[in-house]
DNA sequence: CTATTGATGCAACTCAGTTGCATGGCCATT
DNA sequence: AATGGCCATGCAACTGAGTTGCATCAATAG
């Protein structure tokens, strides 16, 4: 397992620390998006540093490893980046949490013909809903 | 122009004030969502409490006057609530503003069929890209 | 015109996230 | 295995968004 994270780690150009170790295992073993605060809580010694935990987020985003989900709420959001493929993010409106999940090929909007001058690039998708947790 | 706004407050149960007047006129007449300071700044009398400022916003998003835009950044977005339609949000790459564009039927994304017991209600779609100011 | 309810403003606060700087640990090179 | 450079870490202090409590004032109903 920890044989793993470094792989992955050095892989994305990033030295191996004791701090990396356990916020990517944190991250890689999460079904849902975690902020900052979640992270904190699930770290097994939790005496990093707050600036600590963001810049390593940071180094992580910016490395591809993890990217930042957009959040209706006032905190960021980071999750264990999967693959490369689109994805879709799906808020439940119960227990508020967000799940990451992969976006089948049939299920991708098309991209509109807006107004012209304006140029899609990428695009994502956000589903609400009710997890199986929440479900009524 | 103040008449119409007049009504709009009414309709939605809002007592009218001139505070009220002036933000919903900034809201109303912007094509991109606007920050809290982006609305503060645009107020003609810029004397509104930043407090009050958010307490209207809270007061035109809860009935349903203006809408919250997810955004990736820290702060919060609104812009002024078209219609009830499906629309997307246009985040530009370049200038990082945000148009909220309606969304035509065709281009609307199929509910996905995900892991069972995860039950979709809404959806929304946001495009990223370049708008015609920063098109390269 | 008056009363009531809710809108406004002010002060002080909480909390997320950042910046500067000094120290310590990772890793390449020998 | 030892050395040294560079970057990760931790601490302190700060910024800026958004909130809460409370007193005052204004919009609408009667």
């Amino acid at each position: 397992m920890e044989a793993r994270l470094r792989d992955i780690l050095k892989e994305h150009d990033l030295k191996v620390t004791p701090v990396r170790l356990q916020v990517l295992e944190v991250l890689a073993t999460s079904e849902v998006a975690l902020s900052h605060h979640d992270i904190s809580n699930r770290l097994s010694d939790d005496s990093v540093d707050k600036v600590t935990l963001y810049r390593t987020l940071h180094a992580f985003a910016e490395r591809q490893l993890i990217h930042k989900v957009p959040s209706d709420g006032p905190n960021g959001l980071y999750a264990f980046r999967l693959s490369h493929d689109a994805h879709a993010h799906f808020i439940c409106d119960g227990c508020e949490r967000v799940y990451c999940t992969p976006l089948p090929e049939a299920a991708r909007p098309v991209a509109p013909t807006l107004t012209a001058g304006f140029q899609v690039t990428t695009q994502d998708v956000r589903l609400h809903g009710y997890c199986p947790d929440c479900h009524a």
